[in-house]
DNA sequence: CGTCTGACGATAT
DNA sequence: TATATCGCCAGAC
């Protein structure tokens, strides 16, 4: 059984481009419900690999880390993937409903136990 | 080990 | 509807 960090991980790297998933919602899928902020914790801890920026909280906003660089680097990322923003909340999505990602659980444990990647820089090949 | 921290989230005010 | 609080989980010390 995969780490809760490696299946966080494993199930980040699936969400399609132009969707979003959210915190609370990926702890949720893992069997975690209370778990949103680990989740928050290892997408900081995140490798390269790691679409994190499809990863906002549940408000369909983009949660700030303390310097607004990197929140500005995952709006970015964001609308290079067609996701828009408000026009009112540059943080915050304009149809977080519609881009949100909503696999079901059968498939997330699928393509969870699927995935092979590891967290380290030197995946085997 | 116990304690504190944080890219969260639901509830109470 | 907009803050303030409190609970949770994995890690760092």
């Amino acid at each position: 059984m995969k780490s809760f960090n490696e299946q966080i991980y494993a199930l980040v790297r699936h969400i399609p481009r132009g969707k979003v998933m959210s915190y609370g919602q990926i702890a949720a899928l893992l069997e975690k419900p209370r778990g949103a902020r680990a989740v928050g914790w290892a997408m900081a801890a995140a490798g390269p690999d790691v679409p994190w920026h499809r990863v906002l909280n549940s408000a369909g906003r983009i949660s700030l880390r303390g310097d607004m660089l990197s929140a500005h680097e995952q709006r970015a990322r964001l609308e290079a993937e067609g996701v828009y923003f408000d026009a009112q909340d540059d943080l915050k999505l304009r149809d977080f409903k519609k881009v949100q990602w909503h696999p079901s659980p059968w498939e997330v444990r699928a393509l969870v136990d699927s995935d092979d990647s590891v967290d380290s820089p030197e995946s085997p090949a």
